[in-house]
DNA sequence: AAACCTCGCAACCGCTTCAAG
DNA sequence: TCTTGAAGCGGTTGCGAGGTT
């Protein structure tokens, strides 16, 4: 495998042992078909590098060791900017690298530890000796397309499980009462360590983890809900994957859900930077964004921001995300057959994994297998809210004040308004998911399986017609009362809708203003807010945690909600 | 046989973090 | 405290190889 360019740069520059030379206009200094850079010393060199500057960089770091990188154009007259020779030294030459495909265990580590670091590529890469962070990315982001391209989750059940029984682990070790942060804290001591629950015994739960919360994904644990989000989940979510130039490869459709949340938050103002940045640990961005390279400047609620987020959440509920095929962005994975998503029976796929995006499986697992609290996301979130929950909790009641305002609350509801408004102006261009905020209910609700969710709240499109948009949030959701009433009716054994409820809950809080929104963000963290869902979880066998994440996840909308207030 | 497409890998770019001055 | 440079990280791009039409 990785031998493409080495073999290249060995087939073109055979002869280049000869060149060590350090004369500047030596074979090393222009050699290769790429162009180079100039610095004061001459042309730096860039493209494919030959075995003659391999054998100078190794000669260098043999007698001057790793390390101050820059240094190595001076004294080796290797033309290379530092940043070259670092990479090519750490992804190459360095000693001990492992070369050729990575085993079967390996493969499966990647996974685990994607699903709980997202794309933490070096982290990930400390976990496998020999092997690099470059080596990691390209696998994944080649598995990636292969499983996106057949239809696949990015994560198999087993990782869910396994991250599921990790979560519950370490709640029962922590208690449940502020188990999040002090979970998290756990788990940023260890640094991730690789539970020890052996992949092959999770087969056996294969298939009964039919919905991942892929709510996760958007807020912060983006990757675990990747990898748990089911084939649907990816194709509006990519990864973890691309950012900037997503248009690019508007095939992929995971960029779609990434981008929503990042784009809206980052015109956020500095008040929101924890949101932000929790969601951009994420790589969230927003998928549709005329600009990828630049930040929206429009305030984020008033337009594909809120969709984003709706959307994000919301693509979850694969079975009504049929209708919203059709709205799709360009950037949404084309072969990804949304409209097979609520079809029992989807296209047969390389993997029975996949039997989760299709039935409904034991709730228990469900919920907490998209526990972003092994996300890397988590690890973020918790170090940004750590000092906010710390004060927080002093004030039990305080955090729990964010929980308990009124949706209903006039000032409230003309928040949504604004932002459902703001959503009108902008034409409510299709959603990244194509969802509208009052899809998204719709999408959530009809999830339910015990619940009569669906017939008490009719999906929005039923009550809207066509035009989902111009239907006022308050219609869907008028108070909290009517929140709690669904998010009783929801079968709890499915964690989106019940996420979705959750969404609609704090949406409405975050958009009261901005106070409200840092305090759901570190009741988010903290023991308090986590308690305020605790009865409810516990009933169905949810994990507190998983709720305290939840709201912290959700916490993120009021940042999205609050830029539609934005001048 | 040629054109086209997809895949995988190496390398580059831009940004962030960190430490030294 | 601020500045600056080095290092690190993650995302993206370029390109050859191999497969398909």
């Amino acid at each position: 495998m990785f031998l493409s360019w080495q073999g290249m740069s060995r087939t073109i520059n055979e002869s280049d042992d000869s060149m060590l030379s350090k004369d500047p206009k030596s074979p090393l200094g222009d050699e290769g078909h790429s162009g180079g850079i100039t610095n004061g010393a001459g042309v730096l060199k860039k493209g494919p590098w030959t075995s003659a500057e391999d054998a100078i960089l190794i000669e260098y770091v043999k007698k001057h060791g790793e390390g101050n990188w820059n240094a190595v154009q001076k004294h080796s007259g290797l033309y290379r900017c530092g940043k070259s020779c670092r990479l090519r030294w750490a992804n190459h030459l360095r000693p001990n690298l492992k070369k050729g495909a990575f085993t079967p265990e390996e493969e499966q580590l990647i996974i685990e530890l994607h699903a709980k670091m997202g794309n933490k590529w070096a982290r990930m890469a400390a976990h496998l000796p020999g092997r690099t962070d470059n080596e990691i990315k390209n696998y994944w982001n080649t598995r990636i397309k292969r499983r996106q391209r057949a239809g696949l989750p990015l994560y198999p059940s087993e990782v869910c499980l396994q991250v599921l029984q990790e979560s519950q682990r370490s709640q029962t070790s922590c208690g449940t009462s502020g188990g999040g942060v002090g979970h998290l804290d756990l788990m940023q001591t260890h640094s991730y360590e690789i539970p020890s629950v052996p992949f092959d015994s999770l087969k056996a739960y294969q298939g009964i983890l039919p919905y991942v919360p892929e709510f996760h994904d958007i807020s912060a644990g983006g990757m675990l809900m990747k990898g748990i989000g089911s084939s649907q989940y990816y194709s509006f979510m990519p990864s973890t994957v691309h950012r900037q130039k997503r248009l690019r490869e508007s095939m992929d459709a995971f960029s779609d859900f990434d981008g929503s949340i990042t784009w809206g938050l980052q015109s956020v103002d500095q008040s929101q930077d924890t949101c932000d940045k929790i969601v951009r640990s994420f790589g969230l961005t927003f998928p549709y964004d005329p600009d990828p390279t630049t930040e929206n400047p429009l305030p984020f609620g008033a337009t594909q921001g809120g969709h984003s987020l709706s959307n994000g959440n919301f693509s979850a509920s694969k079975p009504d995300l049929g209708p919203v095929k059709l709205e799709l962005p360009s950037l949404q994975y084309p072969e990804t057959d949304l409209g097979s998503w609520g079809t029992p029976s989807p296209p047969p796929l390389l993997e029975s994994v996949d039997a989760f995006i299709q039935s409904p499986g034991p709730g228990t697992v469900q919920i907490d297998c998209g526990s972003p609290r092994y996300s890397g996301l988590l690890d973020a979130l918790v170090h940004e809210s750590k000092t906010h929950c710390s004060t927080k909790n002093q004030s039990s009641d305080k955090s729990s004040n964010s929980s308990t305002v009124t949706p209903g609350d006039a000032a409230d509801s003309s928040t949504l308004n604004t932002c459902e408004r703001e959503w009108d102006a902008n034409g409510d261009p299709v959603s990244p998911l194509g969802h509208s905020t009052a899809l998204i209910f719709n999408e959530s609700t009809p999830i339910s399986v015990s619940g009569s969710s669906v017939d008490e709240h009719p999906p929005a499109e039923t009550l809207t017609g066509s035009s989902v948009k111009s239907e006022p949030v308050e219609h869907i959701f008028t108070s909290e009362k009517e929140t709690k009433k669904i998010f009783n009716d929801l079968n709890v054994s499915r964690p989106d809708a019940l996420l979705a409820s959750d969404w609609f809950e704090h949406s409405t809080l975050c958009v009261k203003d901005q106070t409200i929104m840092t305090d759901a963000i570190a009741a988010l963290l903290g023991d308090d807010f986590s308690s305020n869902h605790k009865d409810m979880a516990a009933d169905t066998h949810t994990s507190s945690q998983g709720w305290g994440l939840g709201s912290c996840e959700w916490s993120n909308m009021p940042a999205v909600c609050q830029m539609s207030e934005l001048p």
